[in-house]
RNA sequence: GUGCCCGUAGCUCAGCUGGAUAGAGCGUCGGCCUCCGGAGCCGAAGGUCAGAGGUUCGAAUCCUCUCGGGCACGCCA
């Protein structure tokens, strides 16, 4: 991994105020003073405002400060304007050589470029989705999966170690809800009337695993099981749906851990003990408290029950504590935001097992609604109706379904409309990223076949030939991706990847089709060739930073698209 | 009532830890098919950044309050 432009133009920057602020350097906020982009791209390719940052702390005005930064860097070789503006910043314009940097740097890394290293290889645990066994999964959970296994590839690309785990919520009341409801259902099919009452999850799946289940068996044996058998088979079967759902998503988890195997391990008494003896407890009214409120909560919270039950606590915190046994630098929980109340006490318990619980994070992703010829569509928990992630991900696919999970910030609610989604028509931004990626991969295909036609340039040639003002803003838009990936790994924020890649886009389109009006603009044409191994350069670069970043969403960079036909849609 | 989140174009949402004239997609309207792929491009209309104070050279961004909307506040999971 090489050092980026932007890397190599705020070391100089420091440089130079260490020149220009002498013995007073190490008062000044210089970490506040770097370069950015600046919104009018005739303020050049990158601009700071480093002068008005200083002004104040040095006592000189900021535009001659601005004037003396901008003689300095006049002299580096990778500008080639430097420029004091009011009321106090620098704008830079790259040298060839410094757009050869950033054209190298990608032609270099390949499929690494944007990767960074500020996470140190510091192991991360990513628990998410960690749906309970006892039905499919809905439009939530989907954006969980996808968030999260984004988030994962965000975080390896930041340096970090990344393990994914799925929980598996398979003891308490629920599971044995689950073995009645599925018993019920079986029995319902051997021909006794349903019993209603125990059917605690209504929705037809249950009805269809007891078709398949009881099919060519022996009824007698059928109603020698007992509610845990039904509960294991209807348990194992949800977790065969589930990993199908998400592999069809593309989501695969390195382990799934089970609570039920936490149980049979005695983990969960071992924690209630150990917090016993920790002193965090207290009994209370028949009940078993832990001092939460030491820790933000707004009360302390039972653990365990009058009736002798343990809380749904105990178990989760049995499982944390193993979570940091394992020994990660860091600890992310992608909880849904009806979860809110939830952390405080996690680590409060955490904290009374003897670990950091500042190590643990945890991300509250908020809802999602599915919207349908602009109206949104209802759902109800109760009645067992629900916007399943398999239909979502089976109409709009993988890719376009990962897109728009993953182009909202985590909390913020939105809706997914699935008419934008499904759109291959029109202007479907996951397309048109796709697109613009096929549209350079056949145009590099068909380059090759003439390739010693073209002559040869080294990258420095190359990056002078590029002398149109959008081939520099590209060039320019291109060398953010490492920045884009750290900010995204450090704000543990995924959606800005889209945004980037949308606009990425966009540029190459627009530079694409200039081509169209503009004959010399034409890559491949034959007057053109002088300039076309310079302009392939920036071609394979711009693909190649669209497939890195598909690649950190999950999503596919095809090297063509195909054409899907309508012929019913006259 | 208390805590957290949200309020930016007709709609869905960005806005990079305070910077220069407020952004994208979709939608609407108007253009561009002898073309390296039209799943594309160009242009136009569209804003009191919910409101009011404050902090300072400078605020959509930070602080306070108000008004709207969502969520959470169990010996449920």
């Amino acid at each position: 991994m090489s050092e980026s432009i932007k890397d190599i133009l705020n070391k100089t920057l420091v440089e130079i105020i260490g020149e220009l602020a002498g013995d007073k350097f190490s008062s000044l906020p210089v970490d506040r003073c770097v370069f950015g982009p600046p919104k009018q791209p005739e303020h050049g390719d990158f601009a700071t405002s480093a002068p008005l940052i200083l002004t104040k702390p040095l006592g000189q005005p900021p535009f001659d400060l601005a004037t003396r930064m901008a003689e300095a860097f006049e002299k580096s070789p990778i500008v080639a304007r430097a420029e004091p503006a009011r009321p106090g910043f620098v704008n830079l314009q790259l040298s060839p050589a410094g757009w050869a940097v950033i054209l190298d740097a990608i032609a270099t890394e390949g499929e690494n470029f944007g990767t960074v290293t500020t996470g140190a290889s510091r192991r991360v645990l990513l628990e998410f989705v960690s749906a309970n066994p006892t039905g499919p999964m809905h439009l939530g959970h989907c954006r969980h999966a996808a968030v999260g296994d984004s988030l994962a590839r965000i975080f390896s690309a930041a340096g970090y170690e990344v393990t994914k785990e799925f929980y598996i919520n398979d003891a308490g009341v629920q599971i044995i809800a689950l073995g009645e409801s599925f018993r019920a259902r079986c029995l319902a099919k051997l021909g006794d009337p349903l019993d209603l009452e125990a059917v605690q999850y209504p929705g037809e799946y249950l009805a269809e695993f007891a078709e398949d289940f009881v099919a060519g068996k022996d009824p007698a044996l059928v109603r020698s099981h007992t509610v845990e058998d039904f509960s294991t088979e209807a348990r194992g079967r949800n977790l065969d749906v589930i990993r199908q759902d998400l592999a069809a998503l593309g989501v695969f988890f390195d382990h799934y851990q089970s609570e039920k195997e936490l149980h049979d391990a005695n983990l969960v008494t071992r924690t209630l003990e150990s917090l016993e003896s920790a002193g965090a407890v207290y009994e209370k009214d028949d009940a078993l408290w832990l001092r939460t409120e030491d820790f933000g909560d707004d009360k302390d919270r039972v653990l365990r029950k009058g009736d002798g039950t343990v809380t749904y606590l105990v178990p989760d915190l049995a499982y944390h504590h193993y979570k940091f046994e394992r020994g990660f630098d860091l600890y992310i929980n992608l909880f849904g935001a009806d979860h809110a109340g939830y952390p405080p006490r996690l680590r409060a318990g955490i904290n009374a097992l003897g670990h950091d619980a500042s190590k643990l994070e945890v991300l509250l992703l908020r809802l999602v609604f599915l919207t349908k010829g602009g109206q949104r569509v209802k759902f109800s928990k109760r009645a067992g109706n629900f916007v399943a992630m398999s239909d979502v991900v089976a109409e709009a696919g993988s890719d376009a379904t990962r897109w728009f999970m993953l182009a909202r910030s985590m909390d913020s609610e939105f809706e997914f409309d699935m008419d934008l989604a499904t759109d291959s028509s029109s202007n479907n931004p996951v397309y048109k990223v796709q697109y613009a990626h096929a549209r350079v991969m056949t145009m590099m295909q068909k380059a090759s076949e003439e390739a010693a036609l073209l002559p040869e340039l080294d990258s420095k040639e190359a990056a002078a030939a590029l002398t149109a003002p959008i081939e520099k803003e590209i060039i320019v838009h291109l060398s953010k991706l490492p920045e884009i990936v750290e900010r995204s790994a450090q704000e543990r924020a995924v959606h800005h990847i889209p945004n980037y890649l949308l606009s990425l886009a966009e540029l190459w389109n627009r530079y694409y089709s200039m081509g169209k009006t503009d004959p010399s603009f034409r890559i491949l044409a034959e007057e053109n060739r002088a300039l076309a191994p310079a302009r392939l350069r920036l071609a394979d670069a711009t693909r190649r930073v669209l497939a890195n970043g598909l690649a950190l969403m999950g999503i596919s960079a095809p090297d063509s698209m195909t054409r899907q036909v309508s012929d019913e849609d006259e």
